[in-house]
RNA sequence: GCCCGCGUGGUGGAAUGGUAGACACAGGAGACUUAAAAUCUCCAGGCCUUAGUGCCGUGCCGGUUCGAGUCCGGCCGCGGGUACCA
């Protein structure tokens, strides 16, 4: 009898499926057709087990609808822009371009032997000119629609390095190279208006019903929409009103003193003026541009001297400080603070000894405050100092009477504000898509015209590869590439060297699956025909930004013809897959030369006299289990040892058994060969069954508990339970192992089997199916269907529990009635037993489930 | 800091508010074998000098319920996001 052998199965059938192009995607009118994308790699070079988690689920969902009839694309693409090429490029020198395309052709080149059911002719990289001059169009198209324009925003700044750096590249508030300390510097950038478009993003997510909860209310949370009071303080000295936004305008009474952002207006111009004052603004610029760094950086405030009254009581006089925590993004960049009711005000007021005047109180409680009391607007309180004398009200309705209060005297009103920021999509990089546009001393900033896309980037410089060693954007100092003419005037003029957010290339690129090879940015016929994205696959990290960024550009490119009407929410399911961890070993004796830690691979490290320490050096590593598998950090696991030793089939089925496919997985390399020697015995069980002769017993039975299969595996691979799914063929395979059926009803299971391991397992069921004569391939043959008659049972064993504990059960028929069933559990000895001649209190019984009976 | 998620045997995990630990990994015992590998069968949450089907048990404390791993409140721990990592 032939042995499992991976290799030569799985290369066998791979070309069979090729030779048969049943992956390609074709418009077909008579067929459902059906979308199924993983949101796509970036090419870092090394394909690790996160990778194949996501595909294998991707390609279950596929490989499923093409057995069920429909029209799949499932096509896979590169998102290549990016930091780590560039940064490979400043380490070891070598060009980004030539790093990026040598390390895709290394990924394509891993990914193939898994077998999945992609559309490889469909492939494309963001940074392929041909993608990224679409995306210059479609930049072109959103500016002259008034999507599109250009503020001033601040960046991280290296003041050793000159250059910008990313919020990854500051380490504990200092440059990840030089080591300086990082600076927040103001540049002229450019920006999509996604803050036009708060309300809709925030209601439509109610429309996202196959969406998970969590990620809607993250993008909920995101967009943050609140209701306030806005109005203004005027200065004593007869300057301009200062306008503050509060969402607790119910607090106003407690106003303790005014905060301005380091970046209002007003502060701005104080810093002209005042030596001091700008020395405390440069003090608050200095730290990350991150909301975490500003968040839980120390409190820093500067007394402006400035004076405004109280809008409710003329001789109050509160002093205006400027304070490094507030954000000149939200609301007005200026608030009003009220300590005894939120304790960072609390905190600052405390530490420049500013007034605490508590507004309310909680019901129940005494003393004087310790710290700020922050009940939550639900929550009933007190006022002491309201506006509807000292009601107890809850906090929500403390805030809607002062903003009527505000509204009907004049003086405020309410507004609705969103957390959400217009979207900065400027980057000072090399490696990425060129904005479009050209600076003319006569005409300003000028969009290039269509005729000229796509604005390459340049592979050379003076004929030499470009320097990636100097500090600084190479488009900067490339100065046959950066000047031009203008095409609006013709005069000499530059371009713009900044490139955009490698976001942007994300968030377009599942429109341009559906016409990878148009001239256009999407073809729309096309787009009707695949579009939306029937299941999309992706990590939980990407909940917020990714997702929140293409639906955004899914109505900007609705706006602008590139997409139809029903594509403004361009994933009708989304599922976020856990991620797979791995521990991380630290090098605990010695750090690199650059005083950063150093992160081993957990092949280079022993576990040994109860430690770990690297093998090579003997030095100790210290272990911190359950970390994201990062490039940055080592901790990645190779998938193609395991692909090489047991076959793909084992490390589809590997990834997809035992952890559920939303929770994170700590990758463990026991298990692999389990998986494998499963997969061998199922072959084995296949190719016994194909040689099997005769009658036998029990083909009844085994029908009915292959129709159960039938019906479990297809519920969970319907429902991502593909734990659930594998538990159940487990659980199916022993059946057949042992039953005693006669050789037709055996084949006949078996065929059953291959088909229903055969979105996870596709090259062992070809396999299968072929020894057992099934027809065609079983990849595309008709999936099988549960026959309902052959799934009820008879009978039913309930549990009877006394008190709530389980003291035994009864077996009765399943369709016996309440009373009957009641009766039978009365009569039970551990009932009798525990009722000692009394009657029960209460007899629940659960039809078809459980009898509990309270003594 | 803020937002989101998670926490069940030695391990991964199962369980529409209804028998906690399915299915598997690692482990133990046995069968087959000259032997090994492979394969097959069985055992397996903890506790106890009472071995009962007894008590305890789903991160911790409390609540709702006839009944809570599941729902509610409060903690603790871990992970993700935090707008220039992708």
């Amino acid at each position: 009898m032939s042995r499992y052998t991976a290799s030569e199965i799985e290369s066998k059938w791979q070309k069979a499926w090729e030779e048969a192009a049943i992956f390609e995607a074709k418009p077909d009118q008579d067929k459902p057709k059906y979308y199924v994308l993983e949101m796509f790699p970036y090419p870092s070079g090394k394909l690790h087990m996160g990778h194949v988690r996501n595909y294998t689920m991707g390609d279950v969902i596929a490989r499923h609808k093409l057995a069920t009839g429909h029209n799949v694309l499932h096509p896979m693409g590169f998102d290549a822009f990016g930091m780590p090429a560039e940064n490979a490029a400043m380490a070891s020198g070598g060009h980004p371009k030539d790093w990026t395309y040598g390390n895709i052709d290394t990924m394509v080149e891993q990914m193939k032997p898994l077998g999945l059911s992609l559309d490889w002719s469909r492939m494309f990289a963001t940074c392929d000119e041909d993608y990224y001059g679409q995306q210059q169009a479609l930049f072109l198209d959103f500016l002259e629609k008034g999507l599109v324009y250009r503020k001033n925003a601040v960046v991280n700044w290296d003041p050793v390095d000159m250059t910008v750096l990313a919020n990854e590249q500051v380490e504990n508030g200092r440059g990840w190279r030089s080591g300086a300390l990082v600076e927040r510097r103001e540049l002229t950038q450019w920006f999509f208006k996604i803050s036009d478009y708060s309300e809709e993003l925030l209601s439509a997510l109610d429309g996202l019903e196959n969406w998970p909860a969590k990620v809607r209310l993250m993008q909920e949370n995101w967009i943050g929409k609140s209701r306030g009071l806005q109005f203004g303080f005027k200065r004593t000295d007869g300057g301009e009103d200062i306008t503050v936004y509060t969402t607790r305008p119910d607090t106003l009474m407690g106003a303790s003193f005014v905060g301005i952002s380091p970046d209002h207006p007003i502060a701005k111009q104080l810093e002209a003026e005042s030596a001091e004052v700008a020395a405390f603004v440069a003090e608050c610029r200095k730290g990350g541009t991150t909301e975490e760094a500003i968040e839980t950086g120390e409190k820093l405030g500067y007394d402006t001297g400035i004076r405004v009254t109280h809008p409710l009581d003329p001789n109050w006089e509160l002093p205006v400080w400027i304070a490094n925590f507030i954000l000149m993004d939200y609301g007005t960049g200026a608030i009003f603070a009220c300590p005894a009711h939120d304790q960072r005000d609390f905190e600052f007021a405390t530490k420049y000894d500013l007034p605490i005047i508590p507004v309310f109180e909680d019901p129940k409680a005494e003393g004087p405050l310790t710290e700020a009391y922050v009940p939550t607007k639900a929550e009933k309180v007190r006022y002491v100092k309201g506006f509807a004398g000292s009601a107890e009200q809850t906090g929500e309705e403390g805030v809607n009477t002062a903003v009527d209060k505000a509204e009907a005297e004049g003086w405020g009103e309410g507004v609705a504000k969103f957390r959400l920021r217009d979207w900065g999509l400027s980057r000072q990089r090399y490696w990425g898509c060129p904005i479009p546009v050209v600076h003319c001393d006569d005409c300003g900033v000028v969009p290039e015209k269509k005729e000229n896309l796509p604005i390459a980037l340049p592979y050379d410089e003076d004929g030499k590869p470009i320097d990636f060693s100097v500090p600084g954007n190479p488009l900067d100092r490339h100065p046959s590439w950066r000047d031009c003419k203008c095409p609006n005037c013709g005069k000499p003029a530059k371009r713009e060297t900044d490139t955009m957010d490698t976001f942007v290339d994300s968030s377009w690129y599942f429109a341009r699956f559906t016409a990878p090879k148009a001239e256009t940015p999407t073809d729309l016929d096309a787009a009707k025909y695949w579009m939306n994205v029937d299941q999309y696959i992706g990590g939980i990290e990407h909940a917020i930004l990714h997702l929140l960024y293409s639906r955004f550009f899914a109505r900007a490119m609705e706006i602008t013809g590139h997409l139809p009407e029903k594509s403004k929410e361009p994933f009708d399911a989304l599922f976020t897959q856990g991620m797979v961890t791995h521990a991380i070993f630290e090098n605990a004796e010695r750090k690199d030369a650059n005083g950063r830690t150093i992160y081993h691979y957990p092949a280079e490290v022993e576990e040994r006299d109860g430690g770990t320490f690297v093998k090579e050096t003997g030095e100790k590593v210290n272990v911190i289990p359950s970390a994201k598998m990062s490039k940055s950090k080592n901790n990645v696991v190779d998938p193609l040892a395991i692909i090489d030793a047991f076959g793909a089939d084992t490390a589809r089925w590997f990834v997809l058994s035992d952890s559920p496919p939303e929770r994170d997985v700590e990758w463990t390399a026991s298990g692999a060969e389990a998986a494998h020697k499963h997969l061998s015995r199922v072959y084995r069980i296949a190719a016994e069954a194909a040689a099997a002769t005769g009658d036998g017993q029990g083909d009844d039975e085994l029908l009915r508990e292959t129709h159960k299969a039938i019906r479990d595996v297809s519920a969970g691979v319907e429902s991502f339970g593909f734990n659930a799914s594998i538990a159940k063929l487990y659980g199916f395979t022993n059946t057949l192992a042992k039953s005693k059926a006669g050789a037709k009803a055996k084949q006949e299971a078996a065929k059953v089997l291959a088909q229903l391991m055969s979105p996870m397992t596709p090259h062992l069921s070809e396999a299968m199916w072929d020894l057992l004569g099934g027809e065609g391939l079983v990849a595309t043959a008709p999936w099988p269907v549960a026959d309902e008659s052959l799934l009820v049972e008879a009978s039913v064993t309930l549990p009877i529990q006394i008190n709530g504990k389980r003291r035994g059960e009864i077996t009765v028929p399943k369709d016996m009635d309440k009373a009957e069933v009641e009766k039978l559990a009365l009569a039970h000895e551990a009932v009798v037993k525990a009722l000692d001649g009394g009657q029960p209190k209460k007899v629940i019984v659960v039809p078809g489930r459980i009898v509990n009976v309270v003594a």
